[in-house]
Order: structure tokens, then sequence, then C-alpha cells
DNA sequence: TGATCTTGCAGAAACGTGACTGTCAACGCG
DNA sequence: CGCGTTGACAGTCACGTTTCTGCAAGATCA
């Protein structure tokens, strides 16, 4: 048996090789892949003819021969907060998703793709993807995979400031502190004489900078901390932890909540409790949910803006792996956006009758 | 300048190969491969000296020459509907959530990672990717993506059955025209004597079967239809069609919404109108999330399921990647679950004070 | 009219792994 | 002692691409 017949060795009868397109076109594999990669010096016949074949044949190069020669996968870990085994929480859920969307689309704008990776380091799982870099949400200190991933030389940019001395290559975040002066100061600005905090017992830093900012304002304006804290990923613990802030004896009069569920939870309590909203409790949380806008009454909230944060840290991650602009700033900041309802204002702004629910902001 | 000596050739510096391990172990490339992969016939110590050499340099295999030699690259495409240029839409957010998580920790189990792709059949994203086989949520009909997967021999399987002539591998979905059916008979038994249908305009299955479904039981118990629809990908829209269907001359003293945003939707609209619920309005819409334990009153509401859902995706998508049992049943129905709370029921269970909101059952 | 340059393409070497084949010694058995 | 068998490895090829080098043939120029 001569070897010369066997040219269509072990490739999948569906697929066509780049030797079959060379053949087909009566050109070598050298033209090929030139007149598809837009390489090389050929005239335009040339480039149109191979590129008709391979049209033909319907042929489609070899991801995995392609990561192996070149060195680059097109693909971008995404590493998901893990409080307990689940790749994300409820707590995060709206704004995670809303992330993910946003870091989805302008991956794919740029031609790369995004993969799920869990935050444990399951080496079976991550040495099995190549990856061209990683983003990683809300690391923990001293997380092990960003350690071994940054040895390896690989881009790492986290959403969410790293804790400690985790070296990540680059991140992006919200001033969290200044977003909670704002809040407790518009507050404070709608008649709140005591303001409570709902917050986390976790250690991320996003939790620490919202507490720590809080603590700060009340020793400074001379009031006394009224906060409870409930572990965040557990979601009936929330509603618990809203119930006991408002059955305290030095009961706030407005209150701040740190995680996208708090904002039913405490409208819940006050209905409890038979506090009116705005009128004896004012209500803000963090959320990215679009239901506080036709809650009872509606809710203001504060938004992290995860699709700027998203969008932000691809480009990030993209230009540090292609190697653009290194000069660039490897921190970035992005602003929040506090969406004033009903329930932080002491007044309604209007009275009338309602038209239906107006579109939402961007 | 000698060939010998550029043996670190084109490596990176901090990765190391299989040949710098057979290096250092004093064995051949066979041997290391072998004594890591658990094959060939060695002895125990030689197999564990070579591991040991490996941990010491720190050696992760090439997934991409790996994925080059074995066909086998351990990743999965998660293709997510797109009404408009965004990756998954409002309408779906909770349910894709979940669905999306529950398949990558069902994944991640087994050894297999997610990538994210666009429904769009971009052919320099998907090409760039070395898949082993595809999970497409609610695919359109004659979806020329999946077409070309199947056509290239890599099984799909798709959440939600698939439209016309569709050629996936399996499918995994409810009985949508159940779930239905049993709803309307829930809330005719709560004493709803017309009940309307809040449904969408697209021509996706889910949206077809259950207005179907709805057509056909009011037919049955000779009741006018009364339904509005509207694009489900706008937010907005949701709100206005809730609107409308409560100001018709023909206003249904029952509503089923479709759509995960129409119980906050229909809870508003019946507000305007004054409508008490569930004493004037009795309510039920499909959704996943856990903001309508807590609404007020709290609504009813159809679960798909969507973890187990996904995870029944990612078995059945996997065991057809590892050939085995391809005579399972490929098409598998996942029942749904009705959480009745108290909008659906004429005379609320309890009418004493409530405790903190009980966990939600999973 | 050679000498040099440009054009248009072919050959072949990698990339890092897995798997097949080959080699050499030791061993059991008649 | 000859022979087949088995253990324990080494050599080598192939996966499908990209890319470097090189080679003819025509173009340009002194």
């Amino acid at each position: 048996m001569s070897r010369a017949e066997t040219s269509r060795r072990g490739s999948r009868p569906g697929r066509a090789g780049i030797r079959d397109v060379a053949a087909a076109a009566g050109v070598s594999i050298t033209t090929v892949s030139d007149a598809l990669n837009g390489k090389g010096r050929l005239p335009d016949a040339t480039r149109r003819h191979v590129r008709e074949v391979a049209d033909r044949l319907g042929y489609r190069p070899s991801a995995a021969a392609r990561t192996l020669r070149t060195g680059k996968s097109g693909l971008i870990g995404l590493t998901v907060t893990t409080y307990g085994d689940e790749p994300f929480t409820f707590t995060e859920f709206a704004y995670f998703a809303e992330m993910a969307r946003a870091a989805t689309s302008a991956a794919l704008a740029r031609g790369y793709a995004l993969v799920i990776l869990p935050a444990t380091s399951r080496h079976d799982v991550w040495s099995n993807v190549a990856l061209d870099g990683t983003v990683v949400i809300d690391p923990s200190d001293h997380d092990p995979v960003v350690s071994e991933l940054v040895r390896q030389g690989l881009p790492v940019v986290s959403d969410g400031r790293p804790a400690g001395t985790l070296p990540v290559t680059a991140w992006v975040d919200n001033d969290h502190e200044a977003a909670v002066l704002g809040i407790l100061d518009h507050l404070a600005d709608a008649g709140a004489r005591r303001i409570g905090l709902l917050t986390g017992t976790t250690t991320d830093t996003y939790t620490h900078l919202s507490t720590t900012a809080y603590l700060r304002w009340c020793e400074r304006v001379g009031q006394d901390p009224v906060y409870e804290a409930y572990p965040a990923h557990d979601p009936c613990a929330g509603a618990v932890a809203a119930d006991r802030l408002l059955a305290r004896p030095d009961r706030p009069d407005a209150v701040y909540g740190l995680f996208d569920p708090n904002g039913t939870d405490l409208l819940a309590a006050a209905r409890r409790y038979g506090l009116r909203v705005p009128e004896d409790l004012l209500l803000v949380c963090c959320s990215e949910s679009t239901v506080y806008a036709s809650t009872e009454p509606p809710i203001t909230t504060l938004s992290l803006k995860p699709r700027r944060i998203g969008t932000a840290v691809i480009q990030v991650l993209i230009d540090a792996i292609e190697g653009l602009g290194p000069d660039q700033p490897v921190e970035q900041v992005i602003p929040t956006e506090l969406i004033v309802r009903t329930s932080s204002q002491r007044r309604p702004p209007r009275t009338t009758v309602s038209p239906p629910r107006s579109p939402e902001r961007e």
C-alpha cells in the first residue's frame, strides 16, 4: 500500500484541511495560508481563487493547530467568586450577569471568547484550556490561581481592587468609599437623623471599604453606628438581618443595604413593623435590578455600572495581551450612579398620576 | 552555533515542556507521557520519580498541543439567544443566569469548561475555538450556526425543543403546554372567570407553545381569549403591555405573564388602576426570581427549573461527546414547579402575622 | 549583457504532545 | 542451550497550522 494514497489520513470526513484546499486549488500550503490570512505577496487573482476554493470545501482552520503554532488561543478566562461551591452567588446575581454580559460582548467584538472557570485551583480544568489572559471578579487575598497565572506570564485583570499584595496586571473598580459617603450625605440631606447599614460578614474589599467608609462618616458627623452584618451568600440571612436591624431599640430612620436583595428585604421588614417608606424610613440599596423601579414605593439604588466595568476590564486585558500601551494606567476607577427614587426622598417629587413606567436610564 | 545548545528553543521562560521534564528526570519523552497519563508499563518507582520532577519544574502540559493531538479540547460552547445585539436578554435574565450556573458546575465536575459564544454565525470567533460540543439555548428555526456545527460532526444539545427540522443531537425542555394548562386550571379553581395572558411577539417555541395552549384552553372552557403580545426583549414594552391588558374593556380578573418581569409590571399596572391583588386580580408569572417571594403581595410563579435543565443538558451533551449511551433518550422533559403564593389565592392562607421570610424551596 | 531587485510561489521546519513501533535485557521452559 | 515472552524504556511520526527560507522567472538598471 503506497503512502501517497492515504493523503486524507486521520482527517474526519466532514473537515477539510489546509492540505485539501491546497490540492484542490493547485497551489502550495503556504499560498493557501498566506491567501487566507492576508499575508505574503500574492496577486489578487490567486488570493480570490484560493478563498473561493476554501469556501467551496467549507474549510475551517483548526483552532488547536493555530493556537499551538501562534501561542494565541483567543480565549479569556472568567473566574467568578465562589463563596460556597457554586460558581457565583445570589448576592451578586444581577451585577454578575450584567458584568459578564458586557464583558462577553466586548470580548467578542475584539475576536475573543470568554471561558467560565472556577475560582478553585483545579489544575485538571485550568491546565486543559489554553488562555491568553484571565479576568478575575473580586479576587480573594492571596488567591492561588491568580498567583500561578501571573507566574506563567499570563495577564490577569481583576474586577475589584485586589486585597493585600495580589500581583494582578491591572484592576478596574468603583470608588466604593466615595459612593457610600455620597449616599449617606444624600440620606442626611433628605432628613435622616440616624442612618443604619446592612452589611456583610465576608472579608472582600467591597464589604470592607464600604463598611469602613460608613464608620468614618458616623464618626465625622457624630452618630453612633447602627449596623447588622450577615453572610451575604445566604439569601435567607439577609431577610433576617433586615428584620433585626429594624427591631433594634435604636432603630434607624434610614438604611443603606450593601447587597442586591436588601431592598426587598428591608421593604418587607418595614411592612412587618408598620413603617412607611419613605415617611418613617428612608431606603437605599446597592443593586442593578430593575425591579426596584416598580416596587411600592420605588427604591433608590446605587448602580456600580457593571456594564462599564465589564467592558473596561476586557479592554484593559486585551490591550495587555496584544501588547498595546503598557504605559496606560493599570488602575481604572469607574464612577457609580445613584438612581434616586421615592424611597429616599421625604417629599415625593410628584403626587400626580404617574404615567406608565418610563425607561430606565443607561 | 550547534543546534543541541538551543534545546529551550521557543519555549517561554516560565513554562517547562515535556522535554525539559524528560531531561531533568533522565528518561525519555515517552516515559514522561506514560508516567503522567497512567499509561504504558512502568514500575511505580519511575512513575513517582517522573511525577515528582514534573511537579518540581511546575510542568503543565500544553492544552493546545494536547487538543491538537487528541482531538478533544474539553471545551463546550454555550450559545445564548440574542434578540438584539446583546448576548442575552433581560427577559430571561434570572433563568439564564441560573441555567448557566448549573451548566457550568455540571461541566466543571466532569472536567469540561464552558465558552460563551454569540448566536450570530461570526466565523472568526466560532472557528477560533476548538469545541467538543455545544449547548444552544432556545435555538431559532433553521439556525445557521447549529446546522454548521452538526455538519462538522459536533454534538449539539439544545435547551428548548428545536423548531422546525433543526437537526440537534438532543434536547431538554419543559412541558410548556402542560404547565400553562396547569396554571389556567389553578387560576380557575381560585375563582377566575376571565383569564388574560401577557405573551410575546417572538416566534420561539416557548412563546408559541404557551400561547397555543392558552388559546386551546380558552376554546375548551368557552372563554374569549384576552391577551396582549409585546416584544419580550424590550423591558419597557412589558410595562406598557401590562397596562394595556388591564385597560381593556374586557378586563381579565386573572392574568398569567409568560416572562420574568411581568409580575412587577402587572403589579404596578394593577396599582395604577386601583385593583387589589388577589381580591380583584389574580396574578401568576413565569419567573425564577426570588423577589416575588417578598413583593406586596407575594406573587405565584412558575419555575422552569433552570438548574435541572442546565445540568441535564450538560450530562446529555458530555455523554454524547464521550460516546456513552447513544441509545438513551435524546429528548428529555423536565417538570415545572408552580410556587403558589398569595397572588393567586382568593383567600390568603394565613391572616396572622407572618414570620420573617421563610427559605425558598429548591 | 550581465548584475541586482522584485514578484510569486514552494519546501520545510517548527509548535508540544500522544501513540505506535522498535530495542535490549532478563526470564521461564522444554 | 535455544527460543518465545515480557518488562522497561527510547525513537519517531503525526496532529494542522504558521512562518522562515529559498528558488526560479521576469523586471530594472548600469
